[in-house]
DNA sequence: TATTGATTAGAATCATATTCTAGTATATTA
DNA sequence: TAATATACTAGAATATGATTCTAATCAATA
């Protein structure tokens, strides 16, 4: 065919600007409306190089998916490693998850807003793996403080119900453009909300 | 053309069988999964049929999900309205939303389930509308009971996540595999939990 | 029954995700 | 450094599937 114009180096560099690409529009336009043209445009790729990296649209979808769910969930333990107490433990998951939707605005969009989401097969398993994995670490947290009797003894999936249920609706609300409560005081109130729910009867709040 | 078999006779009823073939095929297979092909076939009509009874794709999407929120809402709008009590509400909401869930399986699968949602545009505005009417509903049920001062005074927004939040994150967990607590008892438990994360201070539960 | 508007049929078209072929860069080995 | 292999990029060609279009057919009514 034609030569021309080669000029970007790394291989690396690249995925990462076609990754940023997929990122940006998905949050901005939304994942069905994006096509690839967009991402090709916008991460100056060509189509032959997007597929080289990526399988396809769902493939490249799932790796910014686990990108950024990735991101959440280690900040999210990290946080949580940090506390000893069962109170400052559920104070800080619910203000980290708050604080990081807003710090990370266009991923959050991409991975909580209802309307960007999708059904991945390619990475079904891999997203299943790190939830539970992320799901152990979590409910770990919760058992230990039930064990010392500071939490009430639920079953894993309502506690993390309980915990997370909330944020997640508030996310939701807050990009479909529900202003409502800032977050500070949502964090701050819902704190304490989920604490009254999951303190064991004799607790300290 | 051709001249051939026309069997079909209210409109009506046409219209109701592409929506039911619609509703279907995307709790089955998924939205994006489902070709228009495989609603024509399911329903028996023909490609212009469908195009005639609806804009595209993405609306007929939105008037199932319409027709089915619509539903799930107006139910439990009817459940709360026959409760006097705050305990007594907030118990009916949570277990009649499980339970709405299990009579009404395929809808939840669609309605639901993160993985079969899509921008819907064009409904936007009505979805929009029946959900800020129904918030004020729910909402109403909760000031009268703050007034009364069985409920903590917490903002709206903040009531209404903790109370449906932890619904949704249950309802996406049962369909995403997770075997978890049993639908009653988690009824049971979570609208335990609900009450104590929301009642007043002096409040008997 | 003639006319009109609503509905249906299915082929034709169009949009766009994916594949294919060929060319270009980079690393490796001698 | 030249030869060769492998990773990468380009863009045209293809394929899939949503949508549009034209021509029937039906149902109601004057």
């Amino acid at each position: 065919m034609k030569r021309k114009k080669g000029r970007h180096t790394g291989s690396e560099s690249r995925r990462r600007d076609i990754i940023n690409a997929a990122l940006a529009c998905f949050s901005e336009i939304g994942f069905s409306e994006t096509g690839m043209e967009d991402i090709r445009s916008r991460s100056g790729a060509s189509t032959g190089s997007i597929y080289h990296h990526f399988k396809g649209k769902e493939q490249l979808a799932a790796e910014v998916y686990i990108e950024g769910i990735g991101n959440y969930q280690q900040a999210l333990i990290r946080v949580l490693e940090g506390c000893e107490g069962a109170r400052e433990g559920i104070s800080a998951l619910i203000t980290h998850h708050l604080t990081w939707i807003v710090e990370n605005a266009a991923w959050s969009r991409y991975l909580f807003q209802k309307r960007h989401s999708v059904f991945m097969v390619s990475a079904e398993e891999k997203i299943a793996a790190m939830n539970r994995e992320f799901g152990q670490k979590i409910s770990q947290f919760f058992s230990r403080h039930i064990a010392e009797g500071t939490l009430r003894p639920l079953p894993p999936d309502i506690i993390i119900s309980l915990t997370f249920g909330p944020c997640l609706e508030i996310t939701r609300r807050h990009f479909s453009g529900h202003a409502g409560t800032d977050f500070h005081e949502a964090a701050e109130t819902l704190s304490e909300a989920v604490w009254r729910a999951l303190a064991a009867p004799g607790a300290g709040g």
